[in-house]
DNA sequence: CTGAAAGCGCTTACAG
DNA sequence: CTGAAAGCGCTTACAG
């Protein structure tokens, strides 16, 4: 029969239990070396019996660890978030450990939650996704706290930040084979829909194309600049289309989500994508399969794990130093009937 | 100039800065009546002035608010729980509040996070985000902490949970509406790709579905089962396919990722959406409108807030009592291309 | 209306 | 290797 117990148990009664005292029991919990194994071993014992679980805010008031791990998301794609929280909680909980998730509106507002956190010191550690490059420019004396970048690297002249671990996807690889495989279908012309200039994929992106550009004289390439959404894609293609009196032979997005607005934009000038003209977009999606959209999978839940991991490893070992980390994950080409015709060439 | 400190200020301090005790200082924090307006205002006064956060360990641990709010998930449609949690952080950042997020994996693990929150008292309110049935069989000997439902109302037999209050749609009128239009272009024979029956959306729609069958002898429905993914709608569509020699004019799918996997099976069949075989989801995802899929509008932002709100309220008045309450919002038709053509009436 | 004091459940020097 | 004790920063009876 299972104890019912209304309370959690305190480190006191555990103590009591196995015949110790509270400082024994407390350095059983944070592995402190010097306990004998056989007291380490009962006081093991009755935790797991009781299944004791020390309560988290005396903890974090006399100042041990706390179990939360923050994550500060700025307003992205809530598909990608979604997946990247997921994932992190995926690894956090089997540590015991708890997502402390704050959403934040613009560049600003994500720093001021970044510096309450360290100055209150209310989580262990602290992951930021994709923070516009305006986050780093802010000061930050010191890093208070273990933090993890995702879908992000500190910029060149950010000094402080250059410690920090980071999980990213390889955009100019991803892109090069996808671009490689629209050449290879018979694309010659291309516009590049570029997401946000101030987040690290948006740049990361365009500078991939811009390379693959600049390093086949044959093609020609265009940036016309969008956003994150389907309405940017929209009004990018839009006004591209309105004004332009060719249509390229590939509309190379960001992302997905402003691939549906390319396609939308199309589908109003009854041009078919992928006989008519090819699209891609980026982050495969699950509606991108319906979509028949050519895509690259960003592999948004291993990143979040992948967070979860670096960042519990720092707490784990407390202040002593790792050298910082960049995890790079690839993105999977997945090629779909958006980019499968073949287009006569036109050059 | 700002004033600059690395540590935050503590009530002790606080005090001696207003020139009275800590006491006083935590009666104005906690909105106790019992101090006078005079002492009251120097002590905001001081508050104010030195951006005064009270550290929530502490206060957790004395037994005050502790400024948490925990949201429990279960795996579902991540673009539907990553509005939730945005509408959600909307609100609570607003109060000082900070959501603390965890994604069950299944009833029973959703069970005992719940359990585990209540005990341990970590958060001071819980959100439950579209709990399966299952999640309210076990028995609960009370609510021992302020909860609210959303996309879920507690089932009648639920005795312990009737007190709760919860966020939901009305699925009812939202699918009535759109079998009207349905029927009103021509459509007479129907599939309702179900979504998970142990779900309150899943049955609920279901429910509507066959109501509106049993209403309207000169139609014909089927349910067929699926889940809540794409892959379940295709699958639920090629089976139905497969074994039946004629196409319903309609499917009408528990939500549009099912949709996308019907509008997936027609593709392979060469059968085009809109024209041949109409095809509805339900959420109106971005994705819904590029692939001109009709929707009902699931405004899940909407209903975060709310949560959030209802939630701080209950928080806010402690244990006095406030009549458990319901809101509901409406499911809004956006009609498009999947549910426009004029199919000729085979009856 | 106000203050001194106890207590919430931990961690961590400190002394053995 | 172990325990008694101080302290983290609050809240809340209790006594005025």
């Amino acid at each position: 029969m299972m104890v019912r117990r209304r309370k959690n148990l305190t480190l006191r009664e555990i103590a009591e239990l196995a015949g110790t005292s509270k400082s024994t029991v407390s350095r059983v919990l944070t592995n402190h070396s010097s306990v004998s194994p056989e007291t380490r071993a009962r006081v093991q014992k009755v935790i797991e019996e009781r299944g004791y679980q020390p309560n988290f805010f005396a903890r974090g008031l006399a100042g041990g660890p706390t179990g939360l791990v923050a994550v500060l998301v700025p307003e992205i794609n809530s598909g990608f978030y979604a997946e990247v929280l997921r994932g992190m909680d995926d690894v956090a909980s089997k540590n015991m450990a708890h997502l402390l998730t704050s959403i934040a509106h613009g560049a600003d507002d994500l720093f001021d939650l970044w510096r309450s956190f360290c100055r209150e010191g209310r989580a262990d550690g602290v992951v930021v996704v994709a923070p516009p490059r305006a986050f780093f420019r802010k000061g930050i004396r010191k890093l208070e706290l273990p933090a993890v970048l995702c879908a992000a690297r500190p910029p060149e002249g950010a000094q402080r930040w250059q410690a920090v671990d980071s999980v990213t996807v390889d955009n100019e690889k991803g892109f090069t084979a996808l671009l490689h495989h629209l050449v290879q279908i018979g694309c010659r012309s291309f516009i590049h829909v570029a997401g946000p200039q101030d987040v690290f994929d948006g740049q990361e992106r365009r500078n991939a194309f811009e390379k693959f550009m600049e390093a086949h004289v044959n093609l020609s390439g265009q940036v016309i600049e969008a956003g994150f959404n389907p309405e940017d894609g929209l009004h990018a293609a839009e006004s591209y289309l309105e004004r332009s009196d060719v249509v390229p032979d590939a509309f190379v997005c960001f992302n997905d989500s402003t691939a549906y607005g390319v396609l939308e934009s199309l589908r109003r000038r009854k041009l078919e994508a992928g006989r008519d003209v090819m699209v891609t977009g980026c982050d495969d999606e699950p509606a991108a399969q319906s979509l028949g959209l050519t895509s690259l999978r960003m592999p948004m839940r291993e990143m979040g794990r992948e967070c979860s991991r670096l960042l519990l490893e720092r707490i784990r070992v407390r202040n002593r130093e790792i050298p910082p980390r960049n995890i790079v994950f690839g993105l999977e080409l997945q090629i779909r009937s958006s980019s499968l015709g073949h287009r006569r060439n036109r050059w």
